[in-house]
DNA sequence: TGAAATTTAGAACAAATGTACTAAATTTGC
DNA sequence: GCAAATTTAGTACATTTGTTCTAAATTTCA
């Protein structure tokens, strides 16, 4: 492992440990036995290795997407949107401190914010095209209002960006079962929203 | 109005506007034209800032759920928990600085954290008890899980916590109907409980 | 009025942090 | 083997921040 991975690595553990505020270049350098004028040398500076880390995961959610895309596009339901789910919520918890710290991390790296604006515009139309097919295959109502469609979305992205923080501050649970929990809870935003057909594989899955 | 309460004012101004971390003493006061010698005379950091605010908030929401109880606690309706949402969340939007910086301030103020916690398991009775009421007057359904009251609170509790800080990245309408836009989602997260009835309540109450 | 209490301004200090710089050490490529 | 490039350690500096202290100013109240 090269040093810059080695850097990076170890701002991830300390970034999640202990908050982005608390973690500088210094601490970093200690921990890794080596002089902080030689990790500036590689990141000028913890915004760097925030940005960085925030593109390591944008990177692993991209190909997590794609694989499930390519796989089994012509067969989605439930079962898949529940295991993508379950896929992305695993890396978002990876690297969960961008997610506690989110609106701090925001206002304070225009790069992050704009890219992150983009993203979920790109996220929206991904849920659209998802929506699109669960109503061809019967599994959610197919005479879903725009302000339904709107309205669901708003929910899931929300609950997406947030449920990291709610589980720093209430979740009582076992930290293997978080994961599941939350993913859990995301598929019952779309309860309202689904057909009989749709409702009987809903509870086959969230029974199992 | 006295020193004291000029700073809090100025400070909550602050906050709000900058957030917690981009606001010290010092420039509180040169907002004030006082010295920041004075102003820690009064609060020592902004540590007690932030912490009376926050004990500020949760008066003025005590005040609001108390007068609401008070005064229809017979005829509880999804009209009264609309009315509820809006009053309640828009104290919070006064105070959204707290609520935006919820997980940083939550792991540095230990008085904040622990009370917190408290109110949570609070608010968790009263919104049983609000659900026992809707079950009494046919609006929401009666053979309600365990599974699923509990998954009902804990999005409810979840959105209530993050609905600001998901505003202030992405909600793009007027400033104005911001909390109404929110209260109304809120409203939405009911809707796999509700009985007939209640449906059409829940309807009409959107449609106005 | 006048003494005591409270409030205010300003200075001073230590600690932490980002940043830049120098020179030594190590690696790379020919 | 050796010159160039890269990496590393260590130092230094300006800034910011919380905190404390002193003395002056103001208010309170008997």
């Amino acid at each position: 492992m090269g040093t810059k991975e080695k850097i990076l690595q170890k701002s991830l553990d300390l970034f999640n440990a202990n908050g982005t505020d608390a973690v500088t270049v210094r601490h970093i350098a200690a921990e890794l036995g080596m002089s902080h004028g030689n990790l500036c040398y590689h990141f000028p500076s913890t915004d760097a290795l925030i940005q960085a880390l925030y593109l390591q995961l944008v990177d692993k959610l991209d190909a997590a997407i794609l694989r499930g895309q390519t796989g089994q596009q012509t067969e989605m339901n439930l079962s898949f949107l529940y295991n993508m789910t379950l896929t992305t919520y695993d890396l978002l918890n990876q690297y969960r401190f961008l997610m506690l710290d989110f609106v701090h991390i925001m206002r304070r790296i225009a790069f992050i914010r704009s890219h992150y604006q983009q993203l979920t515009a790109a996220r929206r139309e991904q849920f659209l095209f998802l929506m699109y097919q669960l109503q061809q295959n019967g599994i959610i109502r197919s005479n879903l209002s725009e302000q339904e469609c709107n309205d669901w979305i708003a929910l899931a992205t929300l609950f997406g960006d947030f449920w990291l923080s709610n589980a720093a501050i209430l979740y009582a649970g076992e930290e293997v079962d978080k994961v599941m929990y939350y993913a859990q809870l995301f598929m019952r935003l779309g309860l309202p929203y689904l057909t009989e057909h749709g409702l009987n594989e809903w509870k086959r899955i969230v029974n199992s």
